[in-house]
DNA sequence: GTTGCTGCAAATGATTTGCAGTTAG
DNA sequence: CTAACTGCAAATCATTTGCAGCAAC
């Protein structure tokens, strides 16, 4: 999928090509396969464009959603994340919380580790991977923690 | 996972089995892998038991979660579905060779390395796993380099 | 009796919608 | 021009929380 489909696409619908919806489809095209919550969306625009409505963004993304451009999914606490899909199977690693269901993608960066470490422990080279790991997230340890020594006040 | 099960974790947790509980795991126990929302719970609750309050179902949804009972996911259009899951087999880590399509089960070993380095880079509590690499093993790419020797020495 | 639990109502927070003014085609 | 778009504020809707009364242990 490239920029030029896009456009096509809203074209094709006689969507408009405003300047707000060129920079949000560009966010998503510049990373490809990057969930983005609508918040990060409007804090990216705040940066690179100026100020747009949350109400606009998320009328961007239902149309994105429709000319299938982007894909949603729901993460546990009740946030959407948006994310313009890659191009073939290959299935990026996610950490997936226990207790809030919440999905992320584990960062390029930190994989690396897991190519040397196949590699010096395993003797096997590293070509590609599909990694899902479950667990339980920094926040929701973090709420637990919070909660428990609550609890400890209290008594 | 039995009925049985859920209610000494309740105890063990000094968490009170009361009747409206009760009723919330049987609905699930009695419907291993089928999803319910929220209301759905409380409309079969309206029926076999009587009226509870929202709030409750969804406290007791949450304890649930807590204790590794059900799991939530949330679908596209907000709302959380919430299941017993399905006893499955516990997926064992593989390599794949992408030249000779051995499959090679990772030693146990080995991935303490991913879980404390999950704890660490990502500050995430690893619980559980599914991985698969893919990638050259260590006989084929021995043979291959003595292919590439014997060519060499030839020319 | 104590905690912990329940129901209610009010609060929250992400997403949606109505509307009047603005702009791309 | 004019239908489509934007921003704002108000509205929704699932879920959470404060609180007072209630009930398991």
């Amino acid at each position: 999928m490239q920029l030029a489909d896009v456009f096509q696409k809203l074209e094709d619908g006689s969507k408009r090509i405003t300047p707000q919806r060129e920079q949000i489809i560009r966010i998503f095209a510049d990373h490809p396969g990057q969930p983005f919550s609508a918040e990060e969306i409007a804090h990216l625009m705040r940066e690179r464009f100026g100020d747009v409505g949350l109400a606009t963004i998320y009328r961007t993304l239902e149309l994105l959603m429709d000319l299938e451009v982007v894909t949603r999914e729901t993460v546990g606490d009740g946030r959407s994340h948006y994310q313009w899909p890659l191009d073939e199977g290959h299935k990026h690693p996610v950490m997936i919380c226990l207790r809030c269901q919440s999905s992320t993608r584990i960062p390029e960066d930190h994989l690396r580790t897991v190519g040397s470490w196949a590699l010096s422990v395993l003797e096997f080279q590293l070509v590609d991977y599909e990694m899902t790991l479950y667990g339980i997230c920094r926040v929701c340890h973090l709420r637990e923690q919070r909660r428990r020594r609550g609890r400890e006040s209290i008594s």
